[in-house]
DNA sequence: TCATTGTGATGCATTTTTTGCACCACCCTC
DNA sequence: GAGGGTGGTGCAAAAAATGCATCACAATGA
């Protein structure tokens, strides 16, 4: 859509900070668009960009300016998708932001499953700490985002929240394997796989350590649900899961058990399902989360919207 | 704005259903414009218009279209208010609508006090039914509206509401101008004024002489209140008014007195500001509203909001 | 029935706009 | 002060938009 490359290129600029690498991107000449730009700022009446010798940095108007073609380019391909929608044909672009827990079964799944009814529905999924969604949904780059166990703005609609026990990860031949459900105290014996990012599954982690005070002996720190699973089928440690990484995934689970860990030892997480305060998605992205919604409900019953 | 002219090609052959009208209107020929939307239903990918022999018409696309570009059009111009608002100087245009009630006394006033601290805005101020008010206002045709006395749809914002009651207006040397308060009994004797189009006064006027069996002498039936203003300087005849349309205006009230009628007679009709459901105004507007609300808090206390 | 008048669509020449190349002026780093 | 980075500009070529003349079609009216 001719309309819509107008408006990418000011959206491209500002997130380049540089005409000339821009205008890389974009594949035209850096004098198109500078031009472009000087164009623009004629009509505005204003400059929208500071020029500094490396480059460019928009100014207050320019930030305006910029929420605004942002805002109006997602509005566009809402349009669109609800247009397209009107044929029969659901066709549409839904980008996803998320934290490695939700990266391995639960997404795809999900993903699978609504694409089996609607081929013509592209997916983007991307892999972000809970800051980078956060800016990324404000700066109209995603349509919605999972975010666990992390404190939210209040410019964010909370779609669903759902509560996620912590869960231990052994192998099927682990002297632990047979338990119903784990103290946090059962683990000090073996080797420990602990999350490496700052907040979520580390956060909970850290906190029933600090409740029972048990020195869990940490030998790898990973987020990579692959790794640990993958790890543990070789040496007797346990790994840490919430069950939206490995429910419903028999990939993830060959030769392995997870096991409740106490509720006592660890409160459960809290994953929250979000999107841009206010903005209207368009009809696949609406869609998806709609299913996305229900399925939470009939798997945990105590999901809230 | 280069941009904008485009959106506007669009939204005028929407309105003026015939492309050869539309270009007209935008000098330009129909050739281009012809153009133009068939690129623009290329670009889409289906059709926005369905072709009759007497000209275009919005298909369903079409329309989902239109109120987007709509909704664009005005979003922008509140975005380039915004941003000339920034360097001091405050600009815009603020298009109002409302029926012959408030274009009289009320309304002038506003603007007229509103363009003493902000020369660069500029006004239009259209006379509308409250029907064609509501379409306006959905259509993005105009930024607010005063709605007297009519079934509001949910799809509105009520900025304000002011209960207004019903007033008699007379010669000063008429008998009845040294009353205090008139009962629509009184009004029998003499000579009577109406309003005309349905709604509004006519309403509340209709309402009096069904309650107290009041055999109201109709002579005149007109909605100009300077028609009435003049007319009731030459013969003894009784005109009804609201006080927005009269109070602060030392023109209209020349020679002339108002005097309220029996709230027990003729109860008080309410006159609403309101603007389109969850649309942001530019900032000239917004202040503008602002201003109205805080001068009817001051005249009318019982104003709510 | 046939001419008239309205509608939108289209081929082609013309005008306007946009683009790309080469180059300038500037700033920072080394 | 050389080298590499930035944005800005003059000029010619390329691309896009426009206008004219004309077509096809439908409704209207004598």
């Amino acid at each position: 859509m001719r309309h819509l490359t107008h408006l990418r290129y000011i959206d491209v600029v500002a997130r380049e900070k540089s005409i000339r690498k821009a205008s890389e991107k974009l594949n035209i000449t850096s004098t198109a668009l500078n031009r472009r730009i000087l164009a623009l700022e004629e009509e505005v009446g204003t400059p929208l960009f500071e020029r500094l010798p490396s480059g460019v940095r928009l100014n207050t108007a320019g930030e305006l300016f910029i929420q605004h073609i942002r805002s109006q380019m997602t509005d566009l391909s809402r349009v669109l998708s609800q247009i397209s929608d009107l044929s029969g044909v659901r066709r549409g672009h839904v980008i996803v932001g998320g934290g490695p827990e939700i990266l391995s079964s639960f997404l795809p799944g999900q993903i699978a499953c609504y694409r089996q009814d609607f081929q013509a529905v592209q997916f983007d999924v991307l892999r972000q700490t809970p800051e980078q969604s956060l800016t990324a949904l404000m700066n109209f780059e995603i349509d919605m985002a999972f975010i666990f166990d992390s404190v939210l703005p209040s410019d964010l609609d909370i779609v669903a929240s759902v509560s996620q026990p912590l869960f231990a990860l052994v192998h099927e031949d682990h002297p632990l394997a047979e338990k119903e459900f784990l103290k946090l105290q059962d683990c000090l014996a073996w080797p420990i796989i602990s999350p490496l990012s700052e907040g979520g599954l580390k956060t909970m982690l850290e906190v029933g350590r600090l409740r029972t005070a048990a020195n869990l002996q940490v030998v790898i720190q990973t987020d990579e649900p692959n790794f640990i699973s993958d790890y543990i089928r070789n040496e007797n440690a346990i790994g840490f899961a919430i069950p939206l990484s490995f429910q419903k995934n028999t990939q993830i689970l060959t030769k392995l058990k997870s096991i409740a860990i106490d509720e006592r030892d660890v409160p459960p997480g809290i994953v929250h399902l979000v999107q841009r305060k206010g903005r209207v998605l368009s009809v696949a992205a609406a869609k998806f989360m709609d299913q996305i919604v229900q399925d939470l409900n009939k798997r945990f019953p105590d999901t809230t919207r």
